[in-house]
DNA sequence: ACAGAATCCGGACCCTAGGTCCGCTTCAAT
DNA sequence: ATTGAAGCGGACCTAGGGTCCGGATTCTGT
């Protein structure tokens, strides 16, 4: 619960501080499992009690940092042009949205991973999974002819989980487009396959 | 690497009574994050030191325990007859060998969970998951028409991962025959679609 | 059976990192 | 200026993974 709005300046000037540090050190540094809190909090020139008051605990200001970045993809989803805006129409928008998750993985990958993986509880608990599911649910629901929505939701969200995006960036070296046109091929064959009409039909 | 056998009797002993100890005890305990080595030690007689000169970390003891309850599945794999052995046409093995993966993680979710989000490092670097991967990738190479198969096989296991499978069955109370039916439903669309007659013919 | 060496035992101990506490300082409202 | 509420910061607490080493146990050669 620490997490109602201040209105002392000191308060804002260093919550700014803190969120600005963090996101240096988790950008810069190898992996996010080594930024220690002491260290953000000696970063932002603050003490480690300041910073727990503004986020709670680690994953507060993880979350915190997520958000602020996840922002923009969250307004272009919610009220901007296709493809990722509600205008568009399903078949077309659930390719877009995974996408846009995958990019943003790319693009944020430390951060995802801290916060996706970030020990304790799973990420099928942290708030930030479940706008996303219920959203590609919905939007699978209105694609004739397929099932299972809720599973199918949960299954493509998986291809996009961060330590996989990493793996396939770092371990496997896979080029970003590449990997896009394969998330996109993948998601493509789940939803081709319309009323599942069988293995013969070629049409 | 202290992974050596050793051929004194009571180090044997030893370590049998961990291993017991510590499968009791994943079993038991609601999550498997508060299992300490401790409890682990404690519970089979044992001090700290004996039971990390056994397995090095706990990493090691959760591997020691999961590889030896996926034996007998990795045997049904390798030599077994089908669905689930190599004779069996890659149509039918692989929707077979995603379903035997999720059947193992949903009777051992704990100790699953514990090994796969196991802090430190990806569950793509621990070396139980890449023969998985490559079996299916391999089989999957072997169904025409089907391209990506390496990316394929990721996405297919991600569906599977242990914190998705608990999520499903701990959080939605989604039974156990339900959730293979929409797991393998998934895999079929996958499979289905063929040679992957293109995106543009759709509107 | 015995000695000596090699190995193992076990729990006290260390260390890191997240999280708490509390006396002191700073802010803002009157 | 006063005052009390809010914030500050770093010393401190705790948990749990991992190490160490004096003493006990087992193996081997004779």
């Amino acid at each position: 619960m620490p997490e109602r709005q201040s209105s002392r300046k000191d308060a804002i000037r260093n919550r700014e501080a803190v969120l600005v540090a963090a996101d240096a050190l988790f950008t810069r540094r190898e992996s996010a499992e080594d930024v220690t809190m002491a260290d953000v909090a000696t970063a932002a020139g603050v003490g480690k009690g300041t910073l727990f008051r503004a986020f709670g605990d680690r994953a507060g200001l993880l979350r915190a940092l997520y958000e602020a970045r996840l922002e923009p993809i969250r307004q272009a989803v919610e009220t901007g042009p296709p493809p990722l805006g509600p205008a568009t129409p399903p078949h077309d928008r659930v390719p877009a949205l995974l996408d846009a998750v995958l990019c943003f993985k790319l693009d944020n990958r430390r951060l995802a991973l801290a916060l996706e993986e970030g020990g304790s509880s799973s990420p099928y608990r942290a708030e930030h999974y479940e706008p996303w599911h219920s959203l590609l649910r919905a939007v699978l629901e209105q694609i004739p002819g397929l099932t299972d929505s809720d599973f199918t939701a949960h299954a493509l969200l998986a291809a996009t989980r961060a330590d996989l995006v990493e793996h396939l960036a770092g371990e496997e070296r896979i080029p970003r487009e590449r990997m896009r046109a394969q998330l996109a091929n993948f998601v493509t064959r789940v939803l081709a396959s319309g009323p599942l009409r069988a293995l013969t039909a070629e049409e």
